[in-house]
RNA sequence: UGAGCAGACUAUGCGGUAGCGGAAACGUUAUAGUUUACGAGGAAAGUCCGUGCAUCACAGAGCAGGGUAGCUGCUAACGGCAGCCGAGGGCGACCUUAGGGCAAGUGCAACAGAGAUAUACUGCCGCUUUUAUGGCGGUGAUGGUGGAAAGGCGAGGUAAGAGCUCACCAGAGCGCUGGAGACAGCGCUGCUAUGUAAACCCUAUCCGAUGUAACGCCUAUUGGUGCUUGUUAUCUCAACGUCUGCUCGGCGGAUAACAAGUAAUGGCGGCUUGAGCUUACUGGCGACGGUAAGACUAGAUAAAUUACCGCACUCGACAGAACACGGCUUAUCGGUCUGGUCACAAC
RNA sequence: GCGGAUAUGGCGGAAUUGGCAGACGCGUAUGGUUCAGGUCCAUAUGUUCGCAAGAACAUGCAGGUUCAAGUCCUGUUAUCCGCA
């Protein structure tokens, strides 16, 4: 991946978790904060409820198939954290990479902007 | 042809495009990059057992605690497997089986019933006496209760009865024969001994603890903290710590101050060449063993096998390695093969 | 990776050494009390079959031991928790 590194510690999550912004859909939650760094930080979370074994692997390796396909569109600086949801393993991947470009996207752009505008108020 | 039994194998296939993981080669000051081959399972799962490996402790003994339970073998070991024995089920192929001891001791057996591990309500019989009831004695055949009533059933016997005697059957002990053994067969003695050990327990046998986040190596920096070593001071010879829960016993004197070293964090190793795999021959009824040849075939650290397209068909189940291996158990769409059995029909 | 606990009516929650399971409380339904409601009192309340009497099945699930299992043993499912 190109900006991206890999969100790994368990305090950066619970961080993002209090003070991101977050867009819930069927398939996943996604939560999104500036970290202050020339590259993105991503986290995929796939918990028990979501299925077993076989199940979280595929929500995990389709969630970082689709952020590679649109990470040119994203912006920079950001840690982002995507938790899957059971729905996802019903799908194809088409289907998921598609809603990511098509509503994702403009999610995280927008919330990228309003962080943008309070940090200048501030 | 139908039904059923046992065992083994397999786990959609092929092609294209993009992508992921570590490895090797090329390349670069170094990154980047390019190429090549490789890249989840029969259960990878549950964690129910057993091993290896690592560390800790080693001075051992006893008790406690836990596992196993027909015999003989296989194995590194096992609670696993194979063959056999006993018991039970099936017409049969075959299947199931925690299958030592209650004839060492203790406990428990509700309700019912006279009585539950030893007695006597109704009976039956004998003797006695106020002759219609009581007393004494014998009896466990009769009645009902119960899961179970003192081996079963028949005959003899008796006042009535009773293994009291006898035949057959079941059980126990002893002897002989066969077998490696569990056990089987035969004979004799004897007269009986309720069930429960998946109740305590007894017998035989096995078990140290902790798990690769173990453990080893390298490394940054002040202070505090833990550990180790050295020096000094104080206290004393029985307390404290440790060795498995306890006891005996063993080992370390203890506390404070100062100095030096070390650990944490991160990285690397551990990490995959192995009680392994494939093929051939061979010993054994079998589990399994032996010999020879060949190949190297996942090793990640938020964690890699995917996505899409096309074709084919029977339309694809359960499901994802995290130190490794041997089993067991559970989940599972189907398909293929092999060997027995029964029924019907034909020859 | 390692280890532990729990499961009983609609809900909470009893049932001691195996011995009549559904105690007790809450809830629900019906009736009474009241002008009306609450409070209070009484009765009923697992499922199936049955006119009824009653019978069968019921302690997460599947087996086993026992005369008898919620309780003992084995396997399994779900939920919850602890250590690192």
């Amino acid at each position: 991946m190109l900006y991206t590194e890999i969100l790994n510690d368990n305090k950066d999550f619970l961080a993002l978790y209090k003070k991101g912004r977050y867009v819930a859909s069927k398939y996943s939650v996604i939560y999104v904060r500036p970290n202050g760094r020339p590259f993105n930080r991503l986290g995929i979370t796939a918990g028990k409820k979501v299925g077993n074994a076989v199940c979280r692997n595929r929500a995990k390796r389709l969630i970082r198939l689709a952020y590679r396909n649109s990470e040119v569109n994203m912006p920079v600086g950001m840690d982002i954290v995507i938790v899957a949801r059971a729905a996802i393993c019903s799908i194809k991947s088409d289907e998921y990479c598609g809603y990511i470009e098509k509503y994702g996207l403009n999610d995280i752009n927008k919330m990228f902007r309003s962080f943008d505008v309070k940090n200048k108020r501030i």
